[in-house]
DNA sequence: CTGAAAGCGCTTACAG
DNA sequence: CTGAAAGCGCTTACAG
């Protein structure tokens, strides 16, 4: 311990206490939301913690309650704005209800995290997993350890975790619907990581729906989520001779370096020489530069349901799991032919 | 306390010392680094902690020591891609010196914050203000409590903060002689947060440029930094009569409305008709839809900065607080018009 | 309503 | 190297 710090002692509920004439107990008190104390015992501890600047230590309150009011938070890929805008969301609902994110930042490909273990140290109340390799073993251990683990657009086999997600597949059917619909003959689909739930819902929603129709599985190219690998697979895609007249890419980060590649590297116009649509409606697809047509996550609702998962199940660890899925919609724009009378 | 959360009563380190038959001390001494423990009882301790599934109480730790290696981040602005590429960079580097992020998503506009008051009491060791309106008085509160506080993105006249930037007068200045040598007379410039300091230092140098040119006090609309506000004050611009011919954005995520608004509202040609440049360059500024000109920030080394100040500081708080300003340079690339000799 | 006291799960002198 | 013990700053029965 550096000599500078012993400069600061910190305020403590003895010192105010001290001043205020009271217990400690009684300014304790004064701090728990609930807790009786006489409207002169609190004036006294009130007039007393302001002078000292008084703060109730957390960490000391955590230790003794058990309950850290401290959410964990995995996620990576933020540079697909869906992610910052669900970690900005889920701060402000998560602070609403008086509870603190503690983030990390995982790795892309890992299965196990010796940072997350690190985490798991703090005493976290629940952890969200969202956009993250993580294995379920790893979840599966957090729950037994009495942890609420809610998966964030992402699913699991695993009955015993929570999970949240967007209707994936009826999405993945809806483009394919909307692009048959448009005349579309040759679609292709540029996919995410291929071990994620979203990537496999809204690749076998996409197939179906070309099925149904009578058309075979789709030419396809994996892009891994990332902006220059969606962009290679859009230049496989796009040197074929007999080169797709539409793109489902599976989401709008990747539908972003799509159009790009096609545009400026291909030379070809969007929609009238190929048409593009995303996944997520994330805000760079309101961009009039792209103008994408895109299958919406509903974000709010979606976090909303995370939040009220978790609290639900540190109310009640015993309560049976459960998987939410929220419905999106279409989101018609300018990158794909619209056909004449499309109604959903 | 439900009667669900009984079931799991945690692992404790007495637990292990019981299972492993030593002392609670000696399991402690295990999972401290540099403590001396025999290579026969940490095999004891690590045996019986591996059975039981033992992970060391962190706050417990904290409580003790009184360094939580938990700092806190105040973000806002999360839309702006900047935002969240500094957040994952941080967070990877102060995890690599075992430090977690407490993220506090703050209100755009609030000088002071509840919610931050409630992050002070989790005795986090550092805080790191980026993005955010909260007023230097409350910067220096926490100094006075004796927790480091770093102004990302931001400087203040405070000499007692610590403060970690870009050259962003140096970059305004740059932009204006850019724009001169291209041979454009009516420059303007659109304004983020008025009161922010990165607005001011970077239309400081810009004026000062045009300034050292002859050429008056530009043209300028205000964006307040968001998507929605520089798609308005560019439409203010040019709807004028003797419109200008470039425009100078205080960062690029208004230099993006701007570009959508000057195409596809006014049906200008960039940067035929209108040159266009932003701040921060970030990832957007990249994508071939825009390719915009832009001064960089240089995130990693700004990050690198601030976590370097953060472990001086809390080595030893009396050390004298320091500023530091980080080098950028223009990124060139299609959305101004290009000087024929160009070098900077 | 209030205070004294036990205890949350650790770290760390201290003595051996 | 090791254990017993004090103590970090709180909350919460318990008794008054």
């Amino acid at each position: 311990m550096s000599k500078g710090r012993e400069i600061f002692r910190r305020v403590t509920a003895n010192d105010v206490a001290r001043l205020a004439g009271t217990s400690q107990s009684a300014v304790s008190r004064v701090f728990t939301p609930g807790a009786s104390v006489s409207a002169e015992t609190r004036e006294k501890v009130m007039a007393a913690a302001g002078q000292l600047g008084y703060r109730p230590n957390a960490i000391a309150r955590s230790l003794i309650t058990r309950r850290s009011r401290i959410v964990a938070v995995a996620m990576a890929y933020l540079n697909n704005q869906f992610y910052p805008d669900v970690l900005e969301a889920l701060s402000d609902r998560l602070q609403a209800h008086g509870y603190q994110i503690l983030l990390f930042t995982a790795d892309r490909h890992a299965a196990a995290d010796p940072v997350l273990e690190q985490v798991m140290r703090y005493q976290v109340d629940a952890i969200v997993l969202a956009s993250t390799s993580l294995s379920s073993a790893f979840a599966r251990e957090c729950r037994q350890a009495g942890v609420p683990v809610v998966m964030f657009n992402r699913t699991t086999d695993d009955p015993g975790l929570l999970s949240v997600t967007g209707d994936n597949e009826r999405g993945g059917h809806t483009i394919a619907r909307f692009l048959l619909a448009g005349g579309h003959r040759r679609p292709a689909f540029i996919a995410g990581l291929e071990a994620s739930s979203t990537n496999r819902d809204r690749e076998r929603g996409f197939t179906r729906g070309l099925a149904e129709a009578g058309l075979a599985t789709p030419l396809r190219a994996v892009g891994h989520y990332s902006f220059e690998g969606a962009a290679e697979a859009t230049r496989q895609l796009l040197r074929r001779a007999n080169r797709p007249d539409a793109i489902f890419c599976a989401n709008d980060h990747m539908a972003i370096a799509c159009m790009d590649v096609a545009r400026h590297e291909f030379g070809l116009s969007v929609p009238e020489d190929l048409s593009v649509i995303g996944f997520d409606d994330v805000g760079p697809a309101r961009w009039a530069g792209y103008d994408l047509t895109s299958y919406s996550q509903p974000l709010l609702p979606m976090v909303e349901a995370t939040v009220t998962l978790l609290m639900e199940c540190m109310e009640d660890p015993s309560r049976p799991m459960r998987g939410v899925v929220l419905e999106g919609q279409l989101v018609v724009r300018g990158s794909a032919r619209r056909p004449a009378g499309w109604a959903g």
